[in-house]
DNA sequence: GGGTAAATTTAGATCGTTCCAATAGCTAGG
DNA sequence: CCTAGCTATTGGAACGATCTAAATTTACCC
């Protein structure tokens, strides 16, 4: 009974009109629900399309449409976990919205950011999060983007000139006033030799928490050496590897506030190949809160950003920019919150 | 001169035809780098494409040619730096083939994982990579995805009647071995009641590691106390929780195969809350090598899996299927390294 | 110049869906 | 009986690319 499916190929519309004489039109109104077909119809349909193990072919009702179903997700490092729980919430958004994510990681190069922002373009995505690679370039991005399709701006800003970006959203940490927290805390334990260890000058997540940490120096009157203001990659091991540039002045620091918890624990591990213990004779501070911190030796004093919820954000606000794409653009900045653990000690008398 | 590209629509190949005055056909032709087009039509289309800011649709090609130009990435927990790893891994490879990763946490909810893969499938991929969320049912995954898109099973079984789903390709951890490995080194430590902590019996991984720490243990004539095997969920908050388990029966042990490095994190922190030293009074070893297993206090020793490597691998299989979709199904089991640290001690004297 | 082969180009159908305008069937009101 | 107004249904043209087969131009040789 019925004609039988056909074979290698997959199921459309009209295999189905054919199998329960109707038209193609008539079996697409079913598809979605439409008011207009007559109850029993519906349910010859239906049967239908349970029988042939239709599945609906998504690109090409976009293509008739003109929509898309998918959103660009691009990170600078989806190995990192702050990114992976990032990426963690956005899916889960767009899953509830019926969008779908294309996923791109660029491994912090400029260039394979790029190649794979042209990638996922060919796909007509409705949308971009993108948490761009250190030292991109506006002009360069605008370019791969176009300037069609709607772009939230995650984490960090893009250099160049940000004059020809400003349509795009931007969903930022506060990243002043949790290096300012940090800084404050610190001092408040009794420290006043301390330095700000880590990350890169030039970027714009570095900048911001060194003007943080300068601010609330500068507040109580501390000075500043400016050999405690030591450079190195966000991740543990360049960290472990510089760690020795914060003690070859003659007035060493007794706690550091660190770019990230990354670093932090990189410089753990300098401090213990000094023979250093962090937690009594040297405070430190993070900034994440990445699962490691509240496990390791000491626990980590950090500033907890709660990625996953921030992803969750991300994903809402390209949501309310598609319903109303030429609302003004918004920038976001989301507070963050100190976690006070045994890493940030009082100064060893 | 020439022609204003269109407004609020996307410029495509017929408004590039009509801008240099050929047919579509030609302009397609140059797009995909025929020799069939002459050198000067060629610069004339490839200027045109570039003053009109055109970009490739690939859906409406993919619909055309019945092609894919996307794999579906389908994971249990992408927040796990593991599989964070892991994805990274596939995305590296993807790209470079010119292929796109829609990506899908399941976050362990098999109702979950079921809509994401329908939500997938109407996209069309050429494939799919899972990492099924515990407990799932083969027939209703079958039914999920098709007989007709290849799918590479990563990391775990399914369960259910899995001979309907013969046809796919598998990516294993030798999990057995790993702990097996595990236990051995306990074992020449000199500890002689080893426990085994952790995870969900039920799950394939589970039940494989335990066999190989059954193996181990019998090889050596080592009996197993009923109470050393401890189920609980495969992170680290369980895992303080239950940890008390292994020191309700008479004859406590002295040291523990873990289900993974989440667990024995736990493990570590439920035995300072009892006042025991991790590292020193017990031996403990992981699984995974995540990042935190090298600084945690002590360093743990475990069983490096490098993921990344893992989601490079998965993707190459996946292409290969793509490319003889009639091969016989493969099942690769990848070995695993042991790596010693300090968090598996002698047994305390 | 004619003829043939090779080099370029192209019209038109097609992929699987949705939209539009048109059509049919039906009831009710005059 | 005719018309108006519903309710259901439908054919055919899109969407933006590719493919096929055929048409056109160019090149070459005698």
């Amino acid at each position: 009974m019925g004609n039988t499916p056909p074979v290698g190929r997959k199921v459309t519309l009209s295999d189905i009109a054919a199998g329960c004489d109707v038209s193609r039109a008539t079996v697409s109104l079913v598809l979605r629900g439409s008011p207009l077909v007559n109850k029993h119809t519906r349910a010859r349909v239906e049967e239908e399309l349970r029988r042939q193990g239709y599945v609906y072919n998504r690109a090409a009702a976009n293509l008739r449409r003109r929509t898309s179903s998918s959103i660009a997700l691009v990170l600078n490092d989806l190995a990192n976990p702050f990114f992976a729980e990032f990426a963690a919430g956005v899916d889960e958004v767009l899953g509830d919205t019926g969008y779908v994510t294309l996923l791109g990681s660029s491994s912090e190069s400029i260039e394979r950011e790029l190649a794979v922002l042209g990638s996922l373009m060919e796909h007509g995505p409705a949308g971009i999060i993108l948490s761009p690679a250190e030292g991109g370039d506006a002009q360069q991005l605008l370019s791969a983007v176009g300037g069609q399709t709607p772009l939230l701006l995650f984490n960090r800003e893009v250099g160049g000139d940000i004059s020809t970006c400003d349509h795009w959203d931007r969903l930022f940490l506060d990243n002043q006033r949790g290096a300012w927290l940090a800084t404050e805390h610190l001092i408040s334990q009794g420290h006043q030799r301390i330095a700000f260890y880590g990350g890169h000058g030039s970027s714009s997540s570095c900048k911001q928490r060194r003007a943080g940490y300068a601010e609330a120096m500068q507040a109580h009157g501390l000075p500043v050496d400016s050999h405690w203001m030591v450079e190195c990659a966000p991740n543990r091991l360049d960290a472990v590897a510089q760690s020795e540039h914060l003690f070859n002045s003659g007035k060493a620091p007794t706690a550091a506030v660190c770019y990230n918890d990354a670093v932090a624990l990189g410089l753990m591990l300098g401090l213990h190949q000094r023979g250093l213990q962090p937690g009594r004779d040297f405070a430190l501070t993070g900034f994440d809160d990445i699962a490691e911190a509240a496990v390791s030796a000491p626990p980590l004093t950090t500033l907890a950003v709660t990625p996953r919820a921030r992803g969750r954000q991300a994903a809402e606000l390209i949501m309310l920019r598609l319903q109303d794409p030429s609302a003004p653009p918004r920038q976001t900045i989301v507070p963050v919150q100190l976690l006070v653990r045994a890493s940030s000690c009082p100064p060893h008398a």
